[in-house]
Formats: C-alpha cells, structure tokens, sequence
DNA sequence: CCAGTATAGTAAAACGTTTTACCAATAATA
DNA sequence: TATTATTGGTAAAACGTTTTACTATACTGG
C-alpha cells in the first residue's frame, strides 16, 4: 500500500509526532527539518488518511445537507441549485457535502440521517422548511447547524435568507413606475416566512408610495403556492376585486398559474393586467409573455450557507447571525407601464 | 460524549469483539448473546463511527463523482441530472457521493482530486468524458471506476451509456415515418462515441428503409455541438443540399441553433422542414414550435452506474459491463407527416 | 556559574473499530 | 474411551493519525 506517517518519520530520520506537526504547521519545528520532513513527504508521495485523521481528531471535513423529500422534487430546480451552490463553494473550502432527504412529518422517534448517527459530519445545513422535531434532535448532539432559505419560527439560529421583504418592495415598486394602482397579491401558506415577508415588502411599497391598501385585493387562504392555487387564487381575486391593473404573485409558480387563468379569459397581460413574480425559475422563459420576475442568487444562497457554517466551525462560538441575499427585478414581458395603451 | 462499542459490551456483559461480530451479521454468535448485545445497543443507541470503522476496514462509504468543470457548466441540466440519480440511489444503497470537478486538460502531473489523495471513497464514477491521464492516475491507485455517458477509446470498462445508436435509428425512423426521405444530419465533434453512434444509428435507419445515403446531406465539421454550432451547421447544409425535407440534429442544442436559422430565413418548420434533436432538455419546450426530440433519462444514467458500482464493490472483481440505458421518441411540434398539407 | 526559561523534538497514549489467532467447552466419530 | 471437529466466544494486534506530557539542549540574566 501507500506510505504512511511512519514511512515519511522513517526516511526524514525524525519521529511520528515530528511529521504531524510539519503537517499541521506546527510553529514548534524548526525550518531545517521541516524542509527536510517536507521532502520526505515529497518523495513518498505523501498524504493523510481522512480515517486516521477523523478518528482522533473529531473532524469529517463533511457538512451535511438535509431537506425534506417534497422539497427536493415540487421545487426542484430552486433547491437543486442551493445545493450546487453549497457543492460548489465547499470544494473551495476544501470540505465535502453529504445531501439527503427526510420526511416531511419527521417524528422526534425517526431514525435520523444516517451521517449523523455515523457522525460523519461537521455541521448540517438545513434547506427550506425542516421538521422541527429534526431540529431539535440534531442539535441536541451539538452538532452545528445554518439554515437556509428557512428560519424556524422558535429560537435564533445562523441563517441565510432571501431579501424578501426589498424583494416584495421591489415587485411592488415595478408595478407602481408602471403607473398601476391597483395592485393585487397573490399568496399562500402565510406560516411560511418568506411569503409573508414578500406580502410586507408589497404593503411598504404602496404605503410609501401613499396607495391605499385594500384588503380585498389580497389574497391569501391558498395552502400552498404552486399552480394551480394561482390559477384558482385569481379566479377568486377577480371576483372579489375586477378592477385590478397588476398582481403581484408570492412565486412564479403562483404567477402562471394566474396567467394562464387570465389567458384563458382572454383578459390581455400586460397591457390590461401586468403580473410580476417572484424567484425566476427556467419555466418562466417558456410562457408567452415571459414573466417578469424577482431573480433570487440560488448558489449564492448555497454559498453563502457554507461559508456561514466554516466560521462557525472554525470559531466554535455559537453566532446566530442572518445573512441577507440580495435580489433583482428582471422586466420581461409580463409587466408594462399603463401609459403605452392609453 | 455518546456511546462506544466498549459501552455496549460492557453493559451486555460480552468483549468487545462479539459486539462487533453482532454487528457484522456474523453467525458465530448464539441468538442468546446476539439478542442480549443488540438490547444493549438499543438502551445505549449506540451507532458505530464511520471513522473508525473506515480507519481498520478500509471502507469509506463514500463514492466519488468526477466530470470537467466545462461539463458542469456547459452541459448543466444534462449532468447535473445524473448526479442527482446517483445522489437518489446512493442514498438508498447506504452510500455517500462526494462531488468534484477537474479540469479538462488534467496533466498527469496535476494534483489530484482531494478525495482520492484521502483514500476518502471507495470508487469513482466518471460523468462525461473526461481526461485520459486523469484516468491511468487513479486506475493505478487500484480504485474502482465506472463511466456513465462515455467510454475512453483505450481499454474496457465498466459503463453506463445511453443507447444512442437505438436512439438515432428512433429518431430517422420517426422523420421516414413522417413521408420524409431526404434526411439530413447535423454533428459535431465525432471523436465523441455518443455523436458517433447517433450518427450511425441515422446510417442505419436509411439503409433499412432503402433510402440512399447522401454525403451532401451530413454536416459534422463543427468542432462542438452547441447552439451556435446548430445555426452555422444548417446554414452550410441549406448551400449543400438546398432540397432536405427533414434535419435530425446529433443533440437539442444543435437541434435548436438549426432551428432558430431556418425560423430567420422564414422557412416553415416542421410543414417544410422537419426537425428533431437528442437529449430532450427544458428549453425543448421554450421554442416555437416545441422540439421534438428523443429523450434520454438522465437520472437513469445516474442510478444504473450507482448499481453498477456497489456491485462491482461487492464482488471485487473486474467486471467491465457496459449496460445500455433505452431512449423514447417525444413528439411534439418541429416533425410532422409530409402528406398533412400537400 | 547557576537557576530559570525558551526551543526543538520525542514517546506514548488515545481515538473506536475490525480482524486474526486462539481457547474452552461441547459434540461427533472411531 | 480417546481423539477430533464444531461451536461460541475472547484477547490482542492493527488501522494511521493527533495530542499531551515530557526531555534534552541551548540560551539568558543575575
């Protein structure tokens, strides 16, 4: 087999220990034999074993990252590139990332991840909503914990997080350099912080921009915000409100689904109806109009997580701190100002 | 800290070699004991360190994922795909990936990925080509490998591939079924293998129709089958062989620049001329009209050289299986039947 | 010149498993 | 009954590092 610690200590003449610490940087060895251990690894063709050095030294060089199932398939592409971002910057960093899913309903009696039981990782990352119970027993082992794109509603743990609220202020003040007034919101699962956080950003925008708000307007009692609720949630914002000029939608997903509602009543987008999303996935490029849209840096998210979770690892200090990702409004054609039709 | 091994064997009043023994599945142990170490293991939750286990077994648990970083950027969704699929399936298998990349022009002095000098993984599986220096490295170390979507010309080796020879007879066969007979075929590239068969897939599929083969009809001296590529392909076809009735492009990107010139000289797709790609990607249905296409599952890829791997661990024999993943025809709007409007 | 203090290096324990060789007790065989 | 197998279990070595406590040597200041 390849050489080991013993042979490089053998053929530099020094001991074990004294190999160690060159590899280590240990200031305590001197330049002269530290080149000369140096050379030795050199011409062995060195390298320490990942094994070894965890068994002692309780570190992986692993982070884990856990989101649920539904996560990972109803918002693929969105998570998939989080995780790429984590992969991503953790080879820079000289870490790897182990990824796994759980179960949605993760019961304080589940078997955990098996990395964890294992302790074979340093830290985990969390993405999207996680079962609390998981939380919590995860973080019972003391192992280091960063969220992203998810903070729970109990406790302060480090976190990086979309800018939502200038995000929904952003959307909001889109609409409004439009000349549109009146200005609906399309939402789901209010329990979600980052809808609730873009629903923020909409009534700052109107409110700094002297509009009345006007509850009938909103719309809100959809459970989740994919497609199809924005298709049903239209119907029910323009029957509750006919007169509106412009939504603006929690997600993309909820914004096709309202165009195709509103395409379907031939009502004409933008001109009549502009509609601006949020978080720009792919599909948005394949609808007529295009959707205008909120972008989200997903591997900056990613990046950012990790980046977060190695200093705390290097500090060991817990630091709840929040990272914010910034956002950027992209024009398409799914918005335009009143004034080109009038 | 949590427990050990020693823990367990203390409390269920055995040495330590049994609990380990029990956990191994080993026969040599009664039932009596085997049900008295297994009760001490649940009291104590006991889970063994992966690190330790790893540091004497010379198991890691763990496999490495290789692809160039231009792979991963340029071929994104494609590979990205196949990694997920092996992620899946992994997962279920009780293994780890760990993810790199590598730079196309990988130089037999280059260092090489971290988690080889580590002895972190168990085998490698290469996605895509990759460089053959890169290869012998490894293979030198005595690490297993599979490949998944390329072969290297030298030697035999375990891999996973799409079927693409089956693929570009489907795809030919689709277009002769639509009443076209004067075919042309868009490549790039052909040292690649998957260019190549696809290419001999169309061969054969005319001859098996008794359509003649026309060299005027084939463009391949693109270097690399992107979209710019497409669109500079048809163009020299159209000076070529100006009377195509049908054009089956090597892959959906090229598929897509072809389509996008013929769109800019008002040619009518599919009445007049159609098209149909290779890989079936998501920006196949951002066009007009939606490309037809053969579609390749690509997390399939991922999941059979999963299999394929933890089954050549197991054996430790050298098994170079190649397993062919099937292909579908996915119809959509670029092809139609000649005989529609004439 | 001597006690005190850096400096440079080492020996040995520890990390938590697997594995190998061995042993005792029991069962099978001649 | 004596020998040989078989069964069930154990002691101890090994895996390849890090880390702690210790030592020898050289230096420093009084």
């Amino acid at each position: 087999m390849s050489a080991t610690i013993k042979d490089v200590a053998k053929r530099a003449k020094v001991s074990i220990s004294t190999v160690s610490l060159v590899i280590n940087n240990n200031p305590r060895i001197s330049e002269s034999t530290r080149q000369r251990v140096l050379k030795a690894i050199r011409e062995l063709n060195y390298y320490p074993r990942r094994a070894a050095r965890g068994l002692v030294s309780h570190k992986t060089g692993n982070i884990g990252f856990i989101l649920t199932e539904d996560h990972f398939s109803r918002h693929e592409p969105f998570y998939t590139r989080i995780f790429l971002g984590t992969e991503f910057e953790a080879r820079e960093l000289e870490y790897y990332i182990l990824l796994t899913t759980v179960h949605p309903d993760f019961k304080p009696t589940s078997r955990l991840p098996r990395f964890i039981l294992e302790r074979n990782v340093d830290g985990v990352i969390f993405a999207g909503k996680v079962p609390d119970s998981l939380i919590q027993l995860i973080e019972a082992r003391g192992i280091p914990v960063v969220f992203v794109d998810y903070h729970p509603p109990r406790g302060n743990y480090p976190a990086v997080l979309i800018d939502n609220i200038s995000g929904g202020m952003l959307a909001t003040q889109h609409l409004i350099d439009c000349g549109r007034r009146r200005i609906g919101f399309l939402g789901g699962d209010f329990d979600h912080p980052s809808i609730y956080d873009r629903y923020q950003g909409y009534r700052q925008a109107l409110e700094r921009n002297h509009i009345p708000f006007e509850d009938n307007r909103v719309v809100t009692d959809e459970p989740y915000p994919d497609r199809i609720s924005g298709y049903q949630a239209m119907e029910k914002l323009l029957a509750k409100a006919p007169d509106v000029d412009a939504i603006f939608a929690c997600n993309d997903a909820m914004a096709l689904g309202a165009l195709q509602y509103l395409k379907e009543k031939h009502r004409n987008v933008p001109e009549e109806i502009s509609i601006i999303g949020f978080d720009d996935v792919e599909a948005d490029l394949t609808v007529d109009p295009r959707l205008s849209t909120i972008r989200v840096n997903k591997e900056e998210l990613g990046i950012q997580a990790i980046r977060l979770m190695i200093e705390i690892l290097n500090s060991d200090k817990k630091l709840p701190r929040k990272i914010l990702v910034p956002v950027e409004l992209i024009e398409r054609e799914s918005t335009c100002s009143i004034t080109e039709n009038r």
